[in-house]
Order: C-alpha cells, then structure tokens, then sequence
DNA sequence: CTTTGGATCGAGATCGAGTATCATCACGGG
DNA sequence: CCCGTGATGATACTCGATCTCGATCCAAAG
C-alpha cells in the first residue's frame, strides 16, 4: 500500500533506501507540522526512546535538505531550524512562538532580486525572505505560556 | 579631535567605555569593509598580537548588535556572519567570494510584509532578506582562487 | 593628581551543535 | 532466502559561543 507520508516518499523518490530511523524520524517530522531544529528531534527521539543516534539525525535532516522536502532557516535567535516545503520556489512565514509554519509563493522578489542585480551591479545568486511573527492561533492565544 | 570612526562613535552614544581593545576591535571591523565572522576578528586580534580575549570580541559585537552599527545575517553555508550597517531600516547584499556589502532600501518590502500579514493571519513582527552573489570586483576577477 | 567603584578585561572552563570514525546491522534486489 | 551495500549508532572529536571570576582599566569625583 502506498500510505506512505510525504516525508517517507521523499526518502524513497532520491533513491534511498527507506529504513525504520528514516521512518520514525519522517513521522516526527510529520507531527511537528512547523519548523523545528535538530535538538528538537533528538530530544524527540529521546523522550521516545527510539534508539535513533544523533548521526542519524543530522544526516537524514541533510538528506531531506538535498530533495528538497527540508529547507533550513535562520531563526532571529540566530538558531538553525527547518522547515517542511514543497519543491517550488517559495518563502515561509513562521510564528515565533508556535514554530508553525506557511509557505508563500515568489512574490515578485525573483523580480526584485534581478532589479537590484542591475542597481548594484552584483550577479545575484541567491536570496532568502524570511518572515516571523505569531500564528493566528497563538494570536489569540492568551498570556505566553512561561 | 573627533577623529573617531564610526565604530568607536557608536560604542560611546550608547554610553558604554570606549576602551583599548574596543578602539582596535573597531578598527578591525572598519578595516574589513563588508560581512565578517567572529572567528574572523579573533583571528585578525591574534594574528596582530593585540592580546585581546575571545570573550571580549564576543561581547563588543554583541554591544555594536544591540546599538545597531552591526548587524548579524546568516551565510548560505550556515554560519553566522556581521555587516556594518547604518541605522535606517534597509537589507544587505553580500558578494560570496569577498564578504563585501551594500546596504539597499527597503524597497517595498515592508508593505509586502503587511500584504503577506493580511492573507496568512500572521502578524508580522520581523522580516529578513538577504541577497548573496558576486559583487562588481569578483566577478570581472579570473579565477576563483584557491 | 589621587582615589575609588563599577564597567570591562582575559584566561580558561564549559557547553552544545554538528561532524567524523568505524564496526555492526538490515534493506531490498536478485 | 542471501548477500552486498547503504545505513546505523556509539563514541570521540571539532569548533563556535558562553560563563566564571579575579585582575585591570576608565572616568569622574574630590
């Protein structure tokens, strides 16, 4: 059966092979549904005492990252987190309190980016737009769980 | 005189000592004209014999950060990098090969990020767009050296 | 000019994220 | 079902960054 998630066929679309850390790791990630870093899932792993080791982590995160499914961002903290995506290019708004995450289409700044390549007289070759603020949810959400 | 550089001014309006090793680090920062790490002013300190400790290189970024003639953004390889920037709300475009910045406006962005607030229910507190590529100089250089 | 208190410093310990190593294991094609 | 190769996990290690604390320096008062 192909109930396979998201994360379990993007292992399996590079030519990796499918192996029961992946398949853990692919679920936590699914549960997550936001940004998160990689402490998070080794903590993940821990409390649930997968026996998943830390290198295992870190390279399906980087494996995850290659596809396509995974792209890291910088958090204002200076933190590094990821964040699930789709293979289009596109840009993520996430909540700073919740880690929720959603994507958002170009929006004109490959356009941009080309206008200030002229202005500038650099060759642009990449550019990231990040933005962060609160959820709708958290929003309403009363006081900031201490 | 006055003949203080931007660096040491800054140390001084945000009432905190202008003292020996923040005058040399503000001369190393100022030497560097563009993005650097901090591992890179502690190399430079140790290269030039300044005797000046890594805690301490660390707490003046940290200082120029929070008054605001520095600012951190985050290499596409992942590490943690500063520019020299001026006051004024504004992004930088750094050339990969040498680290030299240009600041560039805001150029609507701040109205696109109350447009993406508006669609996605976020409330947007803080955005961050960082353009990387090859600046004017390195571009016309032959090869990338080795 | 000397005193003096708090800001600042430097050295080293420490922490924590991320990487490297390597013997062992298990996925999955044949 | 078997085997080869990719994958795993325990451990050691690297390196950026922070913390601690006694010594030192700056600046303003006297």
């Amino acid at each position: 059966m192909d109930t396979l998630t998201t994360f379990e066929t993007a292992f399996e679309a590079a030519g990796h092979r499918l192996t029961r850390p992946r398949r853990a790791l692919a679920e936590l990630i699914e549960a997550r549904k936001g940004a998160f870093s990689a402490a998070d899932l080794v903590a993940d792993a821990r409390d649930r005492r997968l026996g998943i080791g830390r290198a295992t982590i870190f390279r399906a995160i980087e494996l995850l990252e290659e596809v396509g499914a995974l792209e890291r961002i910088d958090l204002p903290t200076g933190e590094h987190a990821y964040v699930p995506c789709g293979p289009t290019h596109h840009h993520h708004v996430v909540c700073r309190r919740c880690s929720r995450s959603v994507e958002i289409g170009d929006l004109g700044l490959g356009a941009l980016a080309r206008e200030i390549a002229r202005k500038t007289g650099y060759q642009i070759d990449e550019h990231r737009f990040e933005l962060f603020g609160l959820c709708p949810d958290c929003r309403r959400a009363p006081a900031p769980a201490p």
